[in-house]
DNA sequence: CTACAAGTTCAAGTTAACTTGAAGTCAAGC
DNA sequence: GCTTGACTTCAAGTTAACTTGAACTTGTAG
């Protein structure tokens, strides 16, 4: 059994931030009798999973739903963990299809001296400007 | 002369967010005598510029920097909106570059299983998990 | 036994990019 | 002249994902 700094360490995600995690629902610890938390070594794929999704671009509450479908009964096989990502490709894939499209703006666009909002497909923020609710709009959706 | 509903409509972007670009000085208006903004419609390429970077994943405040760049005398040219873009690419490709890291771990990390902290240079968080100081963490840097 | 490092909880702070609300002014139509 | 809608400023709220600080307890090395 790990430690939390120990578990710190061998992921790089702070403790206070294994803490939230634990808040939030996405790992679990067990405790020792002081009341310190002690992780098992199957806590470590399952912070590489989190931080890899982050990286893909879901919020915590999307990784969440993912984690929760892991079986509860048995340690998750390839298999288990493999099925979680497959939304995931199609998702990078939309994503790198646009910063493509930007990328050719950037050259074509910009470079050209087009970027109008009138006209430029490209530049258009009412294509992208769509809000997503209150608060910082995330480039990422 | 536009007003600032004139603005929002045609570029998407909302007043609220007019006054804040331009709180942050990226943008500037004149005023009516009733103390009203007024923009001149060069302000739409502008704002089509500051949306454009924002997807590309730079922040307000290095938009403001890239801006600042632009000559205070004249209408910018072609040229100098491309001169601009020069670094953008760059970055672009290096996220695309990410993504396509990301989507390989998809299929042959996760996918074989072997998504561990120890081993998986596609996973392990010490590599990517570096903080930015205090607050979120932004994928996109 | 005494430091001192490491752990705990809980509340409050941080950041970016805005939005929302309050309280008041201005302009246009009837 | 009155209502209605667009505009103004300024302060405070929102969201995600954490971090920081206070106040306190535990574990360990000497």
């Amino acid at each position: 059994m790990l430690t939390i700094t120990d578990v710190s360490r061998r992921s790089g995600v702070a403790s206070s931030a294994l803490r939230f995690y634990e808040e939030r629902g996405l790992i679990v610890s067990e405790r020792a009798g002081s009341g310190h938390r002690r992780y098992p070594r199957s806590v470590l794929r399952r912070i590489a999973f989190i931080v890899f999704a982050q990286r893909i671009g879901l919020t915590l509450e999307e990784i969440g739903v993912e984690l929760a479908k892991l079986p509860a009964d048995r340690v998750p096989s390839r298999r288990d963990w493999s099925r979680l990502s497959g939304e995931w490709a199609k998702r990078i894939d939309e994503r790198i299809a646009e910063l493509q499209r930007l990328r050719s703006g950037l050259t074509e666009c910009i470079g050209c001296g087009c970027l109008s909002i009138d006209r430029c497909s490209l530049a258009n923020p009412a294509d992208v400007a769509g809000r997503k609710g209150p608060g910082p709009r995330y480039w990422l959706g």
